[in-house]
RNA sequence: UCCUUCUUAGCUCAGCUGGUUAGAGCACAUGACUGUUAAUCAUGGGGUCCCUGGUUCGAGUCCAGGAGAGGGAGCCA
């Protein structure tokens, strides 16, 4: 008979039909209850076995992780923790799952608590978990939020390239593409590898920012956005970052550096929203979860809020806009300061913001997101709008609680002789980016976009504090494994 | 890359100023029980104390080097 998925089945209204389900068991209680879970929910599904009609051989191979087929009538439940559960007629198993954990080759999840590290190192087999399996269906809503918000408003979803020939742009360290024999490249009279000779017949790299093909489509289709994966070979390690990692990119024709922070705080809210209401079960969980993490901690160290009351909490405020010379204004003002003890002191304007002082604005000056704009142009990329007052540039940075930088944008600049200028003050060889200047050239116009890193939303979101743990097989510094 | 903490049973950890047979909880196995909720009760098995070298009569414990992991910083999304 057809199978029904779990969910399907909790929400109870199949009640006293035969239904067939097929999982993964979580556990097998008394011989007789199997918690049976297939990811469609965080609930498991109770599932009664009649130990005493059922042999003995299939008994003994119900334990964790064993994949099983049951049929059965579904019933109201007897027992207290579920209102439905199926009394089972026909049990199929699919495949086995050794729990004695002296053999060589035992189940490695137990049916007990287990360290997220520990899970990471079996990352293969961590959806199995409440809390991965949590993690991964938000982070699936998240990511299709993303993509009915934008389509919705009309933006077309363009697909930049994953293989780049320009390394201009000091997003960061590059991972380099080649096809040549490491061993024993072809070389140049000058004794340089001769990458004429590579595959594409040039230098390429993997993509550490697809928004100059951005730009170039929203001078075309006035709204545009990317959502793809990202590579930065940047020796980071930290539990904010990752080398391999997916970015969402909007580029919006006639946008200026408010109505772009205006449409990123929307963005924001519409898919935090998106996933309360369609992943409810999930965060409340996930919510739990943290809280019961932070009881371990000293009173101190514990945040005032729970992460659902965190979400609400981000949905119900405007985001603090402020300047960065605002910020400088309140950070060296700020008794923090003044005692000393920030590790780097704020004396002057200029010099760019350490994390410490990011994490005092949100958390304890504003204690909501903050846009941060019009930073010093020294300290920003080469394509940032000039503003008028010769220092700084129409950038702006979203930073969330416990995150950190979770957005950065600006006002690009749209005029030629400016942009050019700029990119030789800043040493940006201009001949290998004559494509992009081309938007420059025709018809070009006020513009302005963002970059989101996605799994800093997701931690945001899911209330997880490692980057790897959002990420289904994190690539980091010195680790590639699965 | 820098700073810092850690590495002891399948997992999470305790192990004092170095001392002779290295412990706990959970998990696992066996049995009992049979409407449980990470069931309960009883019994039991399970250790290259991360690796290499050193100090010492004696090292899980001290020292040096290495490897791996966590946290923080920088870079950023």
């Amino acid at each position: 008979m057809a199978r029904t998925k779990i969910k399907e089945i909790l929400k109870g209204n199949l009640i006293d039909q035969t239904v067939n389900v097929k999982g993964w068991v979580r556990t097998f209680r008394n011989n007789s209850f199997i918690a049976l879970n297939d990811g469609s929910s965080i609930h498991n599904l109770q599932a009664v076995v009649n130990f005493e009609t059922t042999d003995d051989n299939i008994l003994k191979r119900i334990t964790p992780g064993a994949c099983i087929s049951v049929t059965g009538l579904l019933i109201a439940s007897q027992g207290k923790g579920q209102t439905v559960e199926i009394k089972v007629t026909d049990i199929e198993i699919y495949g086995d799952s050794e729990s004695d954990v002296s053999k060589s080759h035992s189940y490695p999840l137990q049916p007990k608590a287990h360290s997220l590290e520990y899970l990471r190192e079996i990352a293969h087999l961590r959806f199995r978990t409440n809390t991965f399996g949590a993690v991964f269906r938000v982070r699936h809503t998240l990511a299709y939020a993303i993509h009915k918000f934008f389509n919705d408003k009309g933006f077309v979803y363009l697909h930049t390239p994953i293989i780049t020939s320009s390394d201009a742009e000091g997003a960061g360290e590059m991972f380099r593409v080649t096809t040549l024999d490491t061993k024993n490249p072809p070389l140049t009279d000058e004794k340089e590898v001769d990458y004429k000779q590579d595959f594409f017949g040039k230098s390429t790299n993997l993509t550490v920012s697809g928004q100059l093909e951005g730009e170039l489509g929203a001078m075309a289709f006035s709204d545009v956005y990317t959502f793809g994966p990202t590579f930065r070979a940047e020796n980071s390690n930290t539990t904010r970052h990752l080398a391999e990692f997916w970015m969402i990119e909007p580029e919006m024709a006639f946008f200026d550096l408010k109505d772009n922070m205006a449409l990123a705080e929307e963005m924001l809210k519409f898919v935090i929203t998106y996933a309360l209401e369609n992943n409810k079960e999930d965060i409340d969980f996930l919510s739990q979860r943290l809280f019961d993490e932070e009881k371990q901690k000293p009173q101190a160290d514990r945040s005032e809020l729970t992460l659902l009351e965190k979400l609400h909490f981000c949905l119900g405020n405007e985001f603090a806009k402020i300047t960065y010379t605002e910020a400088i204004d309140i950070l060296r003002e700020s008794n923090h300061n003044k005692k000393k003890k920030f590790q780097y002191i704020i004396e002057g304007w200029g010099a760019d913001l350490q994390s410490e002082h990011e994490r005092y604005l949100v958390e304890k000056h504003f204690k909501k997101p903050v846009i941060l704009t019009d930073y010093p142009k020294d300290i920003k990329s080469f394509y940032m709008r000039q503003n008028e007052d010769g220092k700084t540039v129409a950038a702006m940075d979203i930073l969330f609680p416990g995150i950190g930088e979770i957005i950065g944008g600006s006002q690009r600049e749209e005029r030629l002789e400016k942009l050019e200028n700029r990119m030789n003050e800043m040493n940006i060889p201009t001949h290998d980016l004559q494509w992009y200047l081309d938007t420059r050239r025709f018809g070009t116009c006020p513009h302005a976009g963002f970059g989101l890193g996605f799994e800093r939303l997701v931690l945001f979101v899911t209330g997880m504090t490692n980057i790897r743990d959002v990420i289904a097989f994190p690539r980091t510094p010195n680790n590639c494994e699965f």
